[in-house]
DNA sequence: CGAATAGTGTCTGTGAGACAATATTTA
DNA sequence: TAAATATTGTCTCACAGACACTATTCG
């Protein structure tokens, strides 16, 4: 039994457009604040590359997640991160092939976790090369929604292996925020959201440091 | 020149979803937070009114923003709405016409410019008639949206016409947020966000009131 | 020992919450 | 004058920023 409407038409006799689902993953690479680009299917050789966020098109039957988590699989061989809704983009130009939306998704892992292949980069997120589409701005959606998430709470992303120095977990932060903090006001405003272990990390010189593991 | 890929196909040649955009007006009425509702296509007495969201399909070469700016008006004759997004409802099984994705907006406006048809009802926001689809759910989101910003800044979706008091700026505020709030409180956290006319308003018994300005 | 890092003490400023006092008006 | 409302004074608490001090380790 198909729907029809008071015209007597089923959904499918009216336009419709494409829907993807593109994904921002962010990750910590070479002391940077980076993202998961892929060559677009046109470019051949990397020197003429052109880059993108990897996504795809909405199959039916499917959520946007698994849409966006099937894309981060087939088009750069990355499993395990989670991703989270951001916005569309509907601009009706915005792609040359036809009408299709973009629902934006962003998602953060380790760097190890992403480079997989030959057909993907880790790009710094200030010094982003020309991305098709209007994926830059779904990658500065995706900054901003994680350097909120980091002025709250302790890397709750978890790209640190617990247990971790306040140290370590302060270098992360720096690198995600972009812009350097107080060890000791870093210290005190974490320090409730985590549990001391008791244990101890040596690394170099200087006293050495407690871990902790997430509150 | 249709686009075609890597196997000879074009964008048409794969299965779309439909797009609704649908959206959340929300108001003050009666001293309460109220969400404008429309009757169902199917209903046809109100006694055996089913209620939704005012949406509709998106259209080609329109955005979101026009589809939901296009819904208020054909469905609810509302104008004047500026409707921002919210979230993107994606469950396979929302809609039992077929695949439907909605795309959820929000608005604000004032009761007086809402009620203009007898196919419409404000509905306090927490004690809502049983809606159709998920649109319960798109209501929370607006809620919750709407109340950050109050919690921010004065009336920033304007409900009140300048000048007014900073007491009738906290009826408001309460209302809106569905808490009671401390008078001198909120009078020194919105102070430096208002401007001072100079003029005062006398209502009643007590002390006039001087009237500001958003600042 | 000196450099480097970890961790604590403490002062300051800011801002919210709370209560009280003062000011101005109408019934 | 009493009640109602507006506005200001002020105390407290919590917390961030900032700087200085102590603690522990390695070279």
């Amino acid at each position: 039994m198909i729907y029809r409407d008071s015209h007597g038409k089923s959904l499918e006799d009216y336009p419709r457009p494409s829907v993807a689902a593109d994904t921002a993953v962010l990750t910590i690479a070479g002391d940077r604040l980076c993202v998961l680009l892929t060559l677009t299917n046109d470019a051949t050789r990397r020197e003429e590359a052109e880059w993108r966020l990897p996504g795809t098109f909405i199959h039916s039957g499917e959520t946007l997640r698994d849409a966006a988590t099937r894309a981060l699989r087939d088009k750069a061989g990355v499993v395990g991160v989670e991703v989270r809704q951001l916005h569309v983009f509907d601009a009706p130009q915005r792609d040359d092939r036809g009408w299709v939306l973009s629902v934006a998704h962003y998602g953060v892992g380790r760097a190890e976790a992403l480079m997989t292949s030959e057909r993907v980069r880790l790009a710094p997120v200030d010094e982003l090369p020309p991305l098709k589409y209007d994926h830059a701005a779904i990658v500065a959606f995706a900054v901003d929604s994680v350097r909120t998430d980091y002025r709250r709470s302790p890397d709750p992303e978890r790209l640190l292996l617990a247990p971790f120095t306040i140290r370590q977990l302060r270098l992360l932060h720096e690198i995600v925020l972009g812009e350097q903090l107080l060890p000791d006001t870093f210290r005190r405003t974490m320090l409730d959201k985590l549990t001391p272990t008791g244990a101890q990390l040596r690394e170099g010189r200087g006293r050495p440091a407690e871990l902790y593991l997430r509150a």
